[in-house]
Parts: C-alpha cells; sequence; structure tokens
DNA sequence: CTAAGAAAGTTGAAAACTTAACCAGTATGG
DNA sequence: CCATACTGGTTAAGTTTTCAACTTTCTTAG
C-alpha cells in the first residue's frame, strides 16, 4: 500500500490528475455543447434521453420505474418531467393492465416524428464534438477501459 | 463523405456507438457517485469544485467572472451559489480596487479547513470508482484520446 | 469630455429538482 | 384470509437553477 503524506492519503500522480481532468473536462463541456446544440428544438438532454428510450423499447413504452432507473433519475423526477413532456405532447400516460398501480410511458406520434427529426443532428453533434476527433483505436481503447467502470458504477450504485 | 441512409445521416457504427455509450455512463454515473460521496459532508459537488479552484489559486480568491468561466456556470449561477457557501461560512466575497464592478471570492478560514478534511475523501472517492480501475496504459491512453477533445470543446465554446 | 455601449455582478420570479410524506395496489407469512 | 410490509407512482414543501431585467463601473469613438 502506498501513500504520499503522512495522514496517509494518496494523492493522485501527475499522470493520474491528467487523466481525470481530461475525462472530467470532456464530460462536462460535451454534456453542455449537446444541450446547446439540441436547444432549437426546444428540447433538454433530459428529454432527449428520455425519447431515446422510448423509441428504442418495445412498442414504444415503458413502464415509469423502469424508465427511472434507465435514465438515473429518481421517480419523482421523472413523474414531473414526464408531465412536461405530456404537456408538450411527446408522450402521454397509459396505465397497465397486469399491475393497476403501474403506469407506461408511451411516446406520442408527434414524439415518435420528433425524434425522427433530431435524430440526424444529435448524432451530428456527438460526431463533430466526439467521436470524428478520435481514433479508431482510441474509440477501442475507450471502450475497453470504461466499460468496466461503467460496469462497476452499476453495481455499486446504492450501496454504501 | 461517408454516409448510410439516404437522408444522408451518418449513423454510429457498432463500435463508435458502444465507445460513446461507455463514456456517456460513466460520466453521469461517476458523477451520481461523487456527489453521494461528498453528502456526508454536507458538500455538493458544485461546492467542492468551487473549493478547489479557490484552494488552487493565488491567495485563495478568484473573481467572480473568472470562477463563473473556470467552473462553467452562469454569472447568476455562480452569484446565487456563493451567496449560499457565504451563509455557510465557507467563502467571503471581498472587493476588487483595480475593477470597483469586481468582486473576489475568498476562501475563509473555514472553507479551507473543510477543503483540507475533505479533500482526501474525496480523492479516495476518485480512486476507488475510476483511476485504480484502470491501469497505467489506460490512464496514458485516456489523457491522449480526450484531451484534444476537452481542447476542442473549450475553443468551440460559444462558437455557432 | 461625453454619450453610447460593454462588462461585472446582483436580483426576483418562474421553472426544475430534491426530499419526504403519502396513497393505492400487490405480495406474503402466519 | 387478513394484517403487514413492500412497490409503483404522485404530491407538497423546500431548495437550486434559469431567465431576463437592472445597477454600477469601465471603455471608447467622436
Amino acid at each position: 500500500m502506498s501513500m504520499d503524506t503522512e495522514n496517509g492519503t494518496r494523492w493522485l500522480s501527475e499522470e493520474e490528475q491528467r487523466a481525470w481532468r481530461a475525462h472530467l473536462d470532456v464530460s462536462r463541456l460535451l454534456m453542455h455543447q449537446l444541450e446547446r446544440d439540441l436547444q432549437p428544438f426546444g428540447l433538454t438532454n433530459n428529454d432527449y434521453e428520455i425519447l431515446v428510450n422510448l423509441s428504442e423499447s418495445e412498442d414504444h413504452r415503458m413502464r415509469m420505474s423502469d424508465l427511472a432507473t434507465a435514465t438515473l433519475q429518481s421517480k419523482s423526477r421523472l413523474s414531473h418531467q414526464i408531465t412536461r413532456m405530456e404537456n408538450a405532447g411527446l408522450v402521454r400516460r397509459e396505465n397497465c393492465e397486469s399491475d393497476r398501480r403501474g403506469l407506461y410511458a408511451v411516446l406520442t406520434e408527434q414524439g415518435w416524428e420528433t425524434m425522427r427529426k433530431v435524430a440526424p443532428h444529435h448524432v451530428a453533434s456527438v460526431r463533430e464534438h466526439f467521436i470524428d476527433l478520435l481514433g479508431d483505436s482510441d474509440l477501442k481503447a475507450l471502450y475497453g477501459s470504461l466499460a468496466p467502470v461503467a460496469q462497476h458504477l452499476r453495481t455499486t450504485r446504492g450501496r454504501v
């Protein structure tokens, strides 16, 4: 066990520091940029993510809980969010046969149209500000490094 | 110029998709986790980031504007934020000699103490959930890939 | 020198988010 | 069965964030 100071803290080395900051900076700047690129369409990142999830789901619908965990939001937040999107005509709530407590969030026709219209711009944005700046080997390495981290975080979630 | 569909959109390949999702997932899950680990100390990520910036600055002080851009927040948001931290005793405002419009946010003694107390836990958290999950070569590669992206985003910021 | 515009910050109201309490329906264990 | 606990989801109250308007000071073109 290595330690750098008398109190036992293992501070980050130069190299670690640089990698960490790079990840942090990209993560934040990128979110900002994507948000800005969605703005002209009247969508937030959050809206878009929900549209994506519903679009990719069977029957364009998802149980509220599942959607909440998929998008990493609290039930409460999602509930508000869906209410707003419902008012905007992008989704509607539909209740669930098999479990009468449950609700589905369902993509409306308009929501689907919106998705089809916006997605190309979004993917262009992702390319311009991320993917196309990385080489093939970068992408492979990135995935190789980050997938385990994501896995770790997913399983850690909720514990301690 | 490659295109995959009739409307000219270059969708992401499998590999691109995976890398992008991995980055996205890590970025969001990690922020959540760090936030949670700061919670016992009564700090948010935002609070902590401001403390870091001030701690690393000459005289433990920074102009509001500079702090706002450094932390990627609007002036308004920072103003509210600093007010809260001022009420919490972590920072104080001090006005600037050379430009009478300007203000400094200054770390208080208590703010500095807090920083000293919390930093070791935070770095441990960063290690546990990110750095220590990556090998030396991962770190190098990560930095090599992401630093240019960060650079691109920093210069792009504000344009278009 | 001065009027017009830009920059630094603040403010207050509206929108979004969090937290905790809550209701209704479902599972379960005695 | 039926009391108890759990799940899915909403709601209310409090906090944070955004948005637009505003004040004060600085800069600069004329």
